[in-house]
Parts: structure tokens; C-alpha cells; sequence
DNA sequence: TTTCAAAATAAAAACGTTTTTATTTTCCTT
DNA sequence: AAGGAAAATAAAAACGTTTTTATTTTGAAA
């Protein structure tokens, strides 16, 4: 098997190399490299000088079967499961940037560990602590009750995860204030005068997916109305799945007036079966949409926003990672975020009522 | 420093483990789970089946410190500098799912390296190459006279790029043809009537848009015409760039009456910048997007699509970086693909030339 | 039956670091 | 000046595997 040694013919410096050049041993030159108190000062400089001179760098191996640590932070992210399957899990793209600008300049690199399917992430996360494939794990796609959360809990193994579940566990975490965004979302369209809402939303074995349920509910009861928990749809977060739920939606006897769609794939195909059946988003009905990556500012027509930028949540994920593994309280680091509102439509009724409304026939 | 050890109380059997439970030696044993021939099958047997009854997994730190293997695919990844910068190399996550797939069930990880600029991602190559940080290496973002390509060729580090340069060196690729796929684009407009032909494309240090314009010259060259160069422009692959250069495009006094986008980022942004001055796709312009992830599909106004699958992609670059990293031929790992033709408007004039043109006054 | 060679297994070394234990040096007190 | 304790450095062990070298066992031939 193809050994890539570097070409100039000689192996990197090794500690033994740095002991040869100074004359100390292995065992000072290694306290001295890590800043160890029982060696004195002008050691230290003289190890640091040479190790500079010689161009020397830890060997990670060496470091990790001394150590038991792997010096990885491990992510997992979906593996979307066939080709077509349009722009499934595209915001890890900036989640992995975030967490890349966390970790750098740490010792530890970013391992990628892909899943098919929520069992399989939960198998992959259990062999990441049982084998300590990784110093600590970051996910997301969280459920109310996930096992991965309580797992690793148990196990003390360093973890933080995008999302909450609804257990009573203390754990290291980042989130979107997802009950919040949505009831915001929701009583903006209540006020304009909007009683017909449908909700495009996550699956709801989701925790988030539930609390955009309860925010959307908490919007209307707050108005003194039920909600119209009729014009629910929850499913994957894919144009395709918008696009299907909008024709759903407006297939009915009373269709929507406005919908609130869960990201920003989704509110793509919403668009698209919008103008498919001939609904002009502003006039016809009112669209605001949750957006992490801010694509819907090139939507058009414009749609109002709920934006949060996700590779900061990354960047806080990897940030919060790293000092859960220096063994820092979970307690301390949990931090919840709420979306920025860019209001891109009057999002009101707008003496609409009075119009007649084309439906879809079934 | 929290040691995330398994709650069982012990710790995962090694190879002394199985040592003591089976009698054998610790050197028959790593040859028994080798596969090694100099011991007998009926060892090797008792050896094993000893091997799934402890629940033993090799420790890779073991491994990677004797074989000096890191056991790390890398893949260099681009961090998006600033919060808003949208849609910025969201491929990339189709690229890592299509590569892990590819990964899975061989003894590799994904790392993941983030880089800031090229020459980052340089440094980060020669890093990663000199330090053996990881066993081979994927990267994208291939220009002309990639010095990455010409480094690692030279280091004989295994490494497989998405995208061809253009010095004579052979390495292992996995590319589109892009200047099939621009001259096909060009050459359907041009059959439709065009010849005021805009080129949104990619920044003109990369390889690939190099090739592209190539393929615009070509076809144009081929129908007798002079190409409309003063009609292309290069830049990132940003839903900004895309409205941006549109909107500079049709301040012109003679602006163009197709536009062939690089990626459905830009085009994105075209068909933005299009609605925001009146323009319809289909009968005021002509578009044609280049499509990696399907997502024009839920464009509205539809267009006219050159679809490759880009997950396909990444997993042909994990199946090639495997092989390349157990010594073969690099001459041997190369395939370029062809998009797909997904026609979803006639793209030629129509008629249209009679009518009046809106353009914008400056 | 004995001897020798091949096969099979075991012992030891190695990888490169960190940590533990041992030894040497230095400084202060009597 | 000598002795003892603290500081500083060195030697050895350890991590868990693979590989090299050594030893034992087995089988075949004389």
C-alpha cells in the first residue's frame, strides 16, 4: 500500500529528532512543549526555539493512543438517498463553515459521519461514544424524545445539539426560538386580518415542528379564535413537499388565505404551486417564510422573513463543542436565538375579502 | 480533562483482552484479524468468532500510530466569510453525502478542512499532504494551473478534484464537461434565433470557466457569428452576482436576449433581477441554467435546465479516492460526465423581435 | 526412530507521544 | 562543610496495534 511520505527523503521531525538537536530528554521536551510548570523557563524557550528551528509538529497518532483522545469533533449529517432529491439538508453546507471557524485553530478537526435514517443516526451517534470515534458530537434533526440526547447524557459523552427535545435533561445545545417565531409569524397575519392560515411545517415527530405548532396555536387562541389546525401539513423540508402541500391546501372547500412555511425549500415550492394555480403571493394570499441561509431575498414575488443566520448557530455549536470537551458544565452552555423579521409584504388582508377566490376543483 | 469513557465501567476489549481470553498471542491475533495466511484457518476461526462474542473493535489510534495510516479522508470545504452571504457553496452538502456514501463501510472518516481563500485552501492542502493529517484528499475549485494539483502530483499525495486544470499532468478527476455543456446551451439559443447572448459565469481563474467560455465561442463560431463577449461576466456563485450582473447587463444599449447561467444560484438571482425590470422568461428573454441540485425545477417562470446530479458526483470522487489511496493508477480514476438536457421553454425568439424592447435608462 | 525443514505460534520491537517514576542537581539550613 | 529537601531533568512505562524476530511444533524423509 502506497506510502505518501513526503519528497525530501526524510520522515518529519519526530520528538526524538528535538531530543537528539538538545540534548534534553523526550520526557522534558514534551512538559516543555505543553507548558508544564516543572520545567524552567529558559528550558522551555530553549525546546521552543528549537522545535520553531526544525519546523517540528506533534504527531497526532502519537498523541491520541498516549492520550485516549481522537482529537475529532464529529458531525452527523443526512445522507440524501437519491439523486434528484433537490436541496435536501442544504444548510449544513453553512453549518459545517461555522463549526470549521470554530474549530480553528484548536487541535481538533471536523469528522463528517453521514446517516440514511433517524435510527441509523442514533446508531452512528452510539458508536461515536461507545468507540470514542470523536472527542464530541454535534447533531440536529432533534426529537421530542430523542435517545441520542438521553444517551449520551448518560454517558457523559460531550455532545450539543441543534435543537431541544421536550426531556428533562440538562445538555449543551443551540436553538432557534421556534414557539416564538412562529406565533410572531402567525399573529402578524392574524392582525391583518388573516383567519384561514395553513402551516407548511417539519414532520412532527420534530421537536421544533411542535414548537411551531404551539406557537401557531398560541398566536390564535391569544386573538380569541381557533386555530385552523386543518391547514396543517408537516413533512420533509423539500421544494417538492411545499409545492404538494400548497396544491393540497387549495384544493379544499376553504383554502388558506396566507401560509407560513417552515424554510426556505419549501417556500420555493409553495411559490412554484402558487403560480401554477395562478394565486399572486401579495394579492391573493400572503406568504412569510423561515429562512436560514436569506435566499428568499432573491424570491420573487418578495416574501416576509423570519431569518436567522445558521452558520452563526454553527459557529456557536462548534464555540460550545469545544469547551464541553475542555469539560465545561453543560449548564452554561445552552444559548436560544430569535429570527430576525424582514417584513417584504404588507402580509394584510387589504380588502381582498370582497374578491372572489379561485379554488382548485378536485 | 472529562474522559468520556463507556458507562459499563470497563473499558472496550483490545487485543490483550482477546489475548487472555483466548490464549492465543497478541501477534497471532492481529494476524488472525488481518487475514494473514501464515496462520491456520482453524485459529483464525477461534479467533474471530472469540472477536464477535467480546464485541472488539480495533482502537484506530493503535492502528494509525503502527501503520502510520490516518484513516481520514479529507475534503476541503469553502467557509462562507459573513452571515448573509447566501446560498454560498450550498452544493457542498450533496457532495459530502454523495462521499460518505461512498465511505461507508471501509475504514475511513470524512474529515471535513475549511479553507477561506484559494490560497488558504493551499496551505491547507500542503498542510494536510506534509503533516499526513489525513490519507488522501478531495478538493473543488480547480483553476487553470492549480498549484495544489501540481504539489500533491509531485508529493505523490492520493488526492481525487472535482474539475480538470490545464497543465499536462495526469491525476486522478472527476469533472463535468463544461464546454459540451456551454457550447449545447449556446448553440440551442443561437438555433432559436438568438445572437445577443449573455454568459453569467463563474469567475475566470477557474478552470471550468475557462471551458465554459469555450463552449460559448464555440458554438457561436460554428453558426458563423462572433460571439458576444462583451456579454459575459464572471464572478462568484451567488444569488447577488446573478441579479447584479443581469441588471448591468440590460443597462446596456444593445442588451442581450438570452442569458446562459453558470449555476441555479445565479440564475436565482437572474430571474430576480428579470421580474424587478419587467422582463418575462419565455417571451421578453430567454434563459438556460447550468443545475447541480434539480432546484430550477421549482422555478417560476420554468427554464430550460443542464442537470447533473452533483451527489452522483461526489460519490464517483470517494469511490476514486478509495482506490487511489490502496495505490492505484491515477490514470485509471478519471470520468467526466455529461449533463442532462431538461427543456422546459423553447429558448428561441418567437417572434419576438418585432416587438418593442424595454431597456433600463441609466 | 531420528533429524531436519517448514509451518505455526509467541516474544519482542516499534510507532510517537504523555505520564509516572527515578535520578540528579541545586539551594538553603545547621 | 555537610546534609536534607525541593526543583529540575531523565528513564521507564504506557497507550494498542502491526511487524519483525525468535521459538516451538509438526510432519516428512532418511
Amino acid at each position: 500500500m502506497a506510502e505518501g511520505r513526503s519528497t525530501s527523503g526524510r520522515s518529519s521531525p519526530t520528538i526524538k529528532t528535538l531530543a537528539a538537536h538538545t540534548g534534553y530528554s523526550i520526557a522534558t521536551i514534551s512538559k516543555a512543549l505543553r507548558g508544564s510548570p516543572v520545567v524552567t523557563d529558559a528550558t522551555r524557550e530553549a525546546i521552543l526555539s528549537a522545535a520553531r528551528e526544525l519546523g517540528y509538529q506533534a504527531n497526532a497518532r502519537g498523541m491520541a493512543l498516549r492520550t485516549g483522545k481522537t482529537y475529532q469533533a464529529a458531525v452527523l449529517m443526512p445522507i440524501t438517498s437519491a439523486a434528484g432529491y433537490e436541496w435536501d439538508g442544504v444548510e449544513y453546507t453553512q453549518i459545517l463553515s461555522g463549526i470549521s471557524q470554530a474549530l480553528d485553530g484548536s487541535d481538533y478537526q471536523l469528522a463528517v459521519h453521514g446517516y440514511r435514517s433517524f435510527d441509523d443516526a442514533c446508531a452512528v451517534a452510539r458508536r461515536i461514544a461507545g468507540q470514542r470515534l470523536a472527542d464530541g458530537l454535534i447533531f440536529s434533526g432533534v426529537l421530542a424524545d430523542d435517545e441520542r440526547i438521553a444517551m449520551l447524557v448518560e454517558a457523559d459523552f460531550p455532545f450539543v445539539s441543534l435543537g431541544r427535545c421536550r426531556q428533562p435533561l440538562v445538555y449543551a445545545h443551540v436553538d432557534v426560538d421556534n414557539e416564538w417565531a412562529s406565533h410572531a409569524a402567525t399573529a402578524r397575519l392574524i392582525a391583518g386580518g388573516h383567519r384561514r392560515i395553513g402551516l407548511i411545517n417539519a414532520a412532527p415527530r420534530l421537536s421544533y415542528a411542535l414548537d411551531r405548532i404551539d406557537g401557531f396555536c398560541r398566536a390564535f387562541r391569544e386573538a380569541g379564535l381557533e386555530p385552523s389546525l386543518d391547514l396543517v401539513k408537516g413533512g420533509d423540508l423539500t421544494a417538492r413537499f411545499g409545492r404538494d402541500s400548497t396544491l393540497a391546501l387549495f384544493k379544499g372547500s376553504v383554502p388558506p388565505t396566507a401560509l407560513v412555511c417552515v424554510n426556505e425549500a419549501t417556500t420555493l415550492g409553495v411559490l412554484s404551486a402558487l403560480g401554477s394555480i395562478g394565486l399572486r403571493v401579495g394579492e391573493d394570499v400572503d406568504v412569510i417564510a423561515y429562512d436560514d441561509i436569506n435566499v428568499s431575498a432573491y424570491f420573487n414575488p418578495p416574501v416576509t422573513t423570519f431569518y436567522q443566520p445558521i452558520e452563526l448557530l454553527g459557529r456557536r455549536l462548534g464555540e460550545f463543542l469545544l469547551l464541553r470537551m475542555a469539560g465545561e458544565d453543560p449548564a452554561g452552555l445552552r444559548e436560544v436565538f430569535r429570527p430576525e423579521m424582514i417584513g417584504r409584504q404588507p402580509d394584510d388582508l387589504g380588502g381582498r375579502l370582497s374578491r372572489r377566490r379561485p379554488t382548485l376543483e378536485s
